[in-house]
DNA sequence: ATCTATGCAAAGCTTTTGCAATCGT
DNA sequence: ACGATTGCAAAAGCTTTGCATAGAT
């Protein structure tokens, strides 16, 4: 039903691609942009943009989005979870824990067809805990799909 | 720590409140915004923008950003699950499902402070499953921290 | 030779913000 | 009267897009 146009394998994307499997951090598309620039100066944050969706729709890299915040990626597709901290939006893995949190009760739903679920902590990294000796007491909001733990 | 600064109950902000009560849509502040101009013409969108992120605040209300581009909101602050359309973006209600899906495993997290978790549904709902006859075959696509069901 | 991909810049979309005026308390 | 809140408009931040050119196949 879709047929798959061909791509080309630009060296633009293979150094996008690269450069984020260099790292563990789950960069922005900004960040790999001034990663790719140091050896592509000419290389366009336009491409960059391009090849990452480009990667995600081949599904050899993933999006995680939070609306409001800045896209980050992944080029670790395996299944897992992630941590972000609520103050510096930085993104960690969790590892070890169940593949389908909500067992066989997660069937429901209202005659939606279930495709996925996207699960992630919240939560303040080890730095910012330091950071918050006294400052910024707004910073620890946190209002959402939340399970009080 | 934080002082509450005092709250002016301004005819805007009760509208606001009031037309998301109605509706258990998760609308948007777009939304919103065009449903508080039915009652007050001269309302403006950064005044929305602006008592819903303070209804927030004041836990009156909940924001729900984990994924799409725009935000939505909800008058149901209980802890409750939402299942998202891939296609169309409309979010629902799930209920009956645990808590804590992660149980006491949910305690890990490399030096993480947690202080919850986000967790919504990826389905395709009634409506745009009836659509699907063919069409959008990109629309499909789910790519995130996705467990597959 | 064909047609995808690039660089550049402009535009788009959601959300935020500065400022003078307004209105709740 | 005080100062939180508003409307308006501009700006910000991230992402997308139009177009002519370059480059992969």
């Amino acid at each position: 039903m879709v047929e798959d146009k061909p791509r080309r394998n630009t060296r633009q994307r293979q150094v996008v691609l690269e450069e984020l499997r260099k790292l563990s951090t789950h960069p922005t598309a900004a960040e790999l942009y001034e990663l790719a620039r140091r050896r592509l100066p000419k290389i366009s944050l336009g491409t960059v943009y391009r090849n990452l969706e480009l990667l995600v729709q081949m599904g050899v890299i993933r999006k995680l989005e939070t609306a409001g915040s800045e896209a980050r990626f992944d080029a670790e597709v395996n299944q897992h979870y992630h941590v972000r901290c609520v103050q510096c939006q930085r993104v960690d893995d969790v590892h070890g824990l169940p593949k389908n949190p909500l067992g066989e009760a997660a069937i429901p739903v209202n005659g939606y067809e279930i495709v996925g679920l996207r699960l992630e902590y919240i939560g303040i990294c080890p730095s910012c805990q330091d950071d918050s000796a006294d400052e910024d007491p707004a910073a620890s909001q946190v209002n959402e799909n939340q399970v009080a733990l």
